[in-house]
DNA sequence: GTCATTTGACCTAC
DNA sequence: GTAGGTCAAATGAC
């Protein structure tokens, strides 16, 4: 493919991922709008991940997406920096837009959990999600609004870290707007209940079963008692800089429709525009 | 004795 | 320098 094809191409995957990404903003409100919505923001950020990889792969580093950006180096010094022309300013902050929402709406999500007020402590809703969590940390919160409540968030990580690698994790913190709420943040999905370690493939049905039971109920938990409020609004912040950086590898996440959840997944991708690292 | 939690120290990004 | 996130030794519960 031609290299201002295949610009014009990405261009036009990330201007559509954009405008989807402003109509989720405008109907954060509705659910089930917001649930259509997702995937396809989730497909359209993927599909631009895999051309810009490919068209990196074939062009080469220096003379890759970036070059078609108008990106020119403006010194040849060690840490090699490029200078945007108003096309390619656009365009990158169409490219950071994009990398801001992957990390803020897909790697994580948020949710808030209303509790009774005799859950106390920073800990609020526990268990509550069906998943077991290990407390790690805990740690004070500059500037919330409740003094009398515990100012600090408190850390988890999936008991079965160690035992299956499982890199889910998340913040429980009150709810500067209501005491009564609880703010969960999570980050990365589980993979202890997709990947059985030794000890249940040694102990057989039992074990698979218990981890089906256990997904099953935390699934439950999060359609039903639970009030989902949505995951984190996008963040448009101005770009004041001249020059930006997207680290690689990137990691982000996808949404897949089939099982109706958020599945990281690691971009190995060429995205070193400012090539920081060399 | 084992395991989970607590909490001060440390690390890192801004 | 500061704040957020993580580590790891100490402590407590069972």
């Amino acid at each position: 493919m031609e290299t201002n094809t295949c610009a014009a191409a990405l261009l036009a995957e990330l201007s559509q991922a954009k405008e989807l990404l402003k109509e989720l903003e405008l109907n954060l409100h509705c659910l089930d709008l917001c649930k259509a919505l997702t995937p396809r923001i989730a497909s359209s950020i993927h599909n631009s991940f895999l051309m810009a990889e490919s068209f990196s792969t074939k062009a080469g580093h220096d003379q890759s997406l970036f070059s078609s950006l108008a990106l020119r180096p403006r010194t040849l010094t060690p840490r090699r920096r490029y200078v945007r022309t108003s096309h390619a300013r656009s365009t990158a902050r169409m490219v950071m837009e994009v990398r801001i929402i992957c990390r803020k709406s897909l790697c994580s999500w948020r949710r808030q959990v209303r509790v009774s007020s005799v859950a106390g402590g920073v800990e609020g809703p526990g268990e509550d999600d069906g998943f077991i969590w290990r407390k790690y940390g805990q740690k004070e919160i500059l500037g919330a609004k409740y003094p009398s409540s515990p100012r600090c968030r408190a850390y988890f990580r999936c008991a079965h870290r160690d035992s299956h690698s499982c890199p889910a994790k998340k913040q429980v913190q009150r709810s500067d707007n209501d005491p009564s709420v609880y703010d969960l943040t999570y980050h990365d999905n589980h993979t202890c209940l997709q990947h059985p370690g030794e000890e249940e493939e040694q102990g057989g049905a039992n074990a698979m079963q218990r981890d089906q039971e256990q997904s099953t109920a935390a699934a439950q938990k999060l359609e039903g008692e639970e009030e989902f409020v949505g995951k984190i609004a996008p963040s448009f912040a101005p770009l004041e800089e001249e020059q930006f950086f997207i680290p690689s590898p990137y990691q982000f996440g996808g949404f897949d429709e089939a099982e109706g959840s958020l599945l990281p997944m690691e971009f190995d991708g060429d995205w070193e525009i400012g090539l920081d690292s060399i």
